[in-house]
DNA sequence: TCTGGGGTCCTAGGACCC
DNA sequence: TCTGGGGTCCTAGGACCC
């Protein structure tokens, strides 16, 4: 076809181009963790429920506990202030991503065409599936909620539509438990009672850019011409408008991304600080917790970033390639000193620091090049192998870094238990020694 | 209104090469 | 040496999402 005759390209392209109307259903769990929990302890089951306990503040609530005013987001304290009988609950993530799994698994048994959006919500494409389920599309999403509430113990909500933009409009429509099916016929009916920022892919800027000329509703939005919103919003905002007017131009993708892109840690610290040494040390000990992720996650950074955030939101960030690929923290550590030393000033009050590694890869370089020092990262290698079974052993952050030393006397005040006091001692004696590896073995040897 | 932490994608501008 | 066009790659920053 290629290089073929024009002729042949002209009949060919309306084909290629034709778009037929979609059918594509969007899932998304009630409350998952929250959910998760109470079918994993069904005793807790008609109780207000919140997790997210080791932040200290909720990630996620039970309906019973949003039905007493618990929301996402607010601290512990507020919780035990405003439904003292609530249950607070720590995050536990390998189970959210257990019942994520099973969730999708249910629905490829529809479709194969499902794309894992986050961890509790996906797309499936069921466009032409009704012959073969001899059943409505309306009917094809029961039969998935009800699979999922047989099979997990949990409830979805999910919407049906024409593009994955209003498949998602309609799964927030009717929630808990919801089915909500909006055919090309009755899109102005849910979009007349869509707000701006209840639209995918519009946050506050383009909400508050939209209303200034005069808009309030999703139905306004696709009224206004194309040339307008692409005049305005650009590519995304065209892509919106396309969405929502029933034209899919998002298609559902079923690729696993092969791997993250990124790792970051980010910790706001109150109050904030002046103290050069104390900003210091939050950033290494979030080098040393990204560090800690990548290991897990078998993979090395080549490019680092550091951010420091101050009162008023104002961030100064530096980022920098490193020279071989890495997740050993002590080969880290000179080049976010580096960053750090760039963008840090003196008498500026700073409330958070961030630290990001990207352009991830594998661990081993397939080969040494010239300059590499093989000797150095096959130690480097062993001595941090060592630092992650201490920590699987006593908890994180057991050996660290001299220069962050200072964190952790305040950080286990906040904290009780006697896991927590062991890891203190631990600290305690290891705070004043930089990390070795004659040293580490010593240790693991007792 | 923004809490707080972990992510992705798009765009504009500059450097550099042919 | 100047002029101009075109392409690619990288970086910084913005915006949004869960």
């Amino acid at each position: 076809m290629n290089g073929a005759s024009p002729n042949a390209d002209r009949m060919s392209r309306p084909l290629l181009l034709r778009r037929w109307p979609r059918a594509i259903a969007h899932l998304d769990a009630d409350a998952f963790f929250a959910s998760v929990e109470q079918a994993v302890h069904p005793e807790l089951k008609g109780q207000p429920l919140v997790t997210g306990a080791e932040r200290g503040i909720v990630s996620a609530a039970s309906y019973e506990a949003k039905a007493r005013g618990v929301k996402r987001g607010v601290p512990l304290y507020e919780v035990r202030r405003i439904c003292p009988e609530c249950i607070l609950m720590p995050s536990d993530y390998e189970t959210y991503a257990l019942y994520s799994k099973r969730l999708f698994s249910i629905m490829r048994r529809f479709s194969p065409l499902v794309e894992e959006y986050s961890i509790d919500e996906g797309f499936a494409d069921l466009t032409g599936l009704r012959r073969l389920f001899h059943a409505s599309y309306r009917d094809i999403a029961r039969q998935m909620q009800e699979a999922v509430a047989a099979e997990l113990g949990i409830t979805v909500s999910v919407g049906v539509s024409l593009s994955k933009g209003l498949a998602k409009l309609c799964s927030k429509f009717r929630k808990p438990n919801g089915i909500t099916a909006v055919s090309g016929r009755h899109i102005h009916l849910l979009l007349e009672r869509t707000t701006l920022p209840q639209v995918w892919g519009f946050g506050p800027n383009t909400v508050a850019l939209l209303e200034k000329h005069g808009l309030t509703t999703a139905l306004d939005f696709i009224s206004r011409p194309k040339a307008f919103v692409s005049a305005l919003l650009g590519k995304v905002g065209n892509e919106i408008w396309l969405e929502l007017r029933g034209e899919s131009v998002a298609p559902v993708n079923a690729e696993i991304p092969s791997r993250q892109a990124s790792i970051s840690k980010t910790k706001t610290f109150t109050p904030p600080s002046m103290d050069r040494a104390q900003v210091w040390a939050r950033a290494l000990r979030n080098l040393e917790s990204a560090c800690i992720k990548a290991r897990r996650h078998r993979l090395a950074a080549q490019k680092l970033s550091l951010f420091l955030r101050t009162q008023d939101f104002d961030g100064s960030g530096n980022e920098t390639k490193l020279p071989f690929p890495t997740s050993a923290p002590n080969e880290i550590a000179p080049h976010l000193k580096r960053l750090f030393d760039a963008c840090y000033r003196a008498r500026v009050l700073y409330r958070a620091t961030g630290v990001v590694l990207a352009d991830l890869t594998d661990p081993r370089p397939s080969q040494f090049s010239l300059f590499d020092d093989p000797k150095r990262q096959i130690e480097n290698e062993a001595l941090f192998a060592a630092v992650d079974e201490a920590a699987a052993r006593y908890g994180k952050h057991t050996i660290f870094f001299a220069d962050s030393a200072c964190l952790s006397a305040q950080h286990g005040g906040e904290r009780g238990g006697i896991a927590q006091r062991k890891q203190q001692h631990l600290e305690g004696e290891t705070a004043r020694q930089h990390i070795g590896l004659p040293l580490l073995r010593h240790r693991l040897k007792k």
